[in-house]
DNA sequence: AGAAATTGGATTTTCGAAAATCTTGACAAG
DNA sequence: CTTGTCAAGATTTTCGAAAATCCAATTTCT
């Protein structure tokens, strides 16, 4: 799935390391399908990932395995002990805190960025992206419980906020803007695992988008603020729930 | 080299995954040494790292090697390419303005951080990260051309910037501070080879902590921000000479 | 001659087994 | 009863060689 746009874009900075799409290697496979095993919940937090069930599980030796498991531990996805081996990193509510807030500052950073110095090319993968995520939007509506719809949903989610951090033009910023939001998405969906569904607000984000677009970043940034913070509330409003859920079952 | 603080600290958060100090694998060894080889122009921009002569530098087979430069790569030091093998990161002037500013951006947050939230603990800790980097001045200033007694300044001098974001108590927010100061390192270093040296001006460090420790914010963040505007420019100005010195020799 | 296919050597990637380390539980000593 | 030592099994880490891939030069075909 390639980018729409033709342009050469920036042949430095991060991320351009592990060829991120369509890795072909054995260890780059199993680290893309790690980190995804690992968002969704195929793997639990604080699992023991032992080479010899992963083996068997991926299907390929140890030597992939472990170069997979330091690409991902790198992420802080897993955690790595010398010679103890490797762990699914644990989940901590006070980190999911760390990692909201500073993704909300984050990610409105990069939006005074791009509506500063985003060219007419980040204006139209903005729009194609918001487009895209409506389409999933109201596919979810409909089947409220397809998990792939839902997955589908989550896809377009992220690469509408990435759209909106693109223009800002530097590829840091936009490489921890992928690293939080990995680990935003896992914590995201451990808690769906507690919660009913809350339904998207698409409204929002196209409000977002066309303040943007008007380069009005004022306006902007506040209605990202506030739709982070309506994310923090509702999610805090999960935390009662799970914590219930997890202290009756473990 | 452990903290002289006692306290438990947060148990969770990124960059406790590969024990960062004193590992006990060969893997996390070689990751160890090969940052700063690199930072540190051990190996140059560019260089081809191919596993039989790595195997040589540093005694190891190709198993810990390939995981050390997972590792590494993950961070951005070095570039890897499937079935091409690893490169060092190659210098991008571009790419150091973009690590620069946002560096700027994300210590200010940091500091502010600090300022609002720091305990007791950051205080002491800080004085003391102060102390020890004035010490490594005066130490410089006698012997600017004695190469180890500039890697120790250039180590105090991380722990004092890095001293200012521990308050913040957002081990994400560090964790994206390391990883920035690790480049920034690099290319200041480079830069370095082709320019006589930059005396150090600890009097803004001390200005900027005399007003962290008041919890003055503006100011603080104030001087911060002129501490590296200053550097900025003072960096610029080097390019120059780098760019007259690279085209001259490549 | 120019383009496409091919071959050989160099390099990376992967596997399977050996070496090193950790964990557990039994046993002995204080 | 607690503490410390030691062996056995399990697991991770490392090595050395096989397999796969890439690169450049040569050959073959048009």
């Amino acid at each position: 799935m390639k980018s729409t746009s033709k342009g050469p874009s920036v042949q430095w900075g991060p991320g351009i390391s592990p060829s991120r799409d369509e890795p072909r290697t054995l260890a780059g496979q199993v680290a893309r399908q790690l980190r995804l095993d690992i968002i969704r919940h195929k793997l639990e937090p604080g699992e023991r990932l032992q080479f010899d069930k992963l083996s068997k599980r991926y299907e390929v030796g140890v030597s992939p395995l472990r170069e997979a498991l330091f690409q991902v531990a790198a992420q802080g996805l897993v955690v790595a002990e010398d010679h103890k081996g490797f762990v699914v990193a644990p989940i901590h509510l006070d980190e999911m805190m760390d990692v909201s807030s500073l993704r909300a500052h984050l990610e409105t950073y990069a939006l005074s960025g791009s509506i500063r110095d985003g060219r007419e090319e980040w204006e139209v993968d903005l729009l194609s992206a918001f487009h895209r995520l409506k389409r999933a939007g109201i596919a979810v509506s409909v089947d409220q419980e397809d998990e792939n719809l839902r997955t589908e949903w989550e896809d377009r989610h992220r690469e509408f906020h990435f759209a909106l951090c693109k223009g800002c033009g530097s590829p840091w910023l936009l490489h921890f803007f992928n690293e939080l939001y990995d680990q935003m998405e896992r914590y995201r969906r451990y808690f769906w695992k507690y919660a009913e569904r809350a339904v998207a607000a698409d409204s929002e984000h196209e409000a977002i988008m066309r303040a943007a677009l008007d380069r009005d970043e004022k306006r902007a940034t506040d209605l990202l603020q506030a739709h982070f913070r309506r994310q923090a509330k509702l999610t805090l409003s999960l935390r009662n729930k799970v914590q219930r859920a997890v202290s009756a079952t473990g």
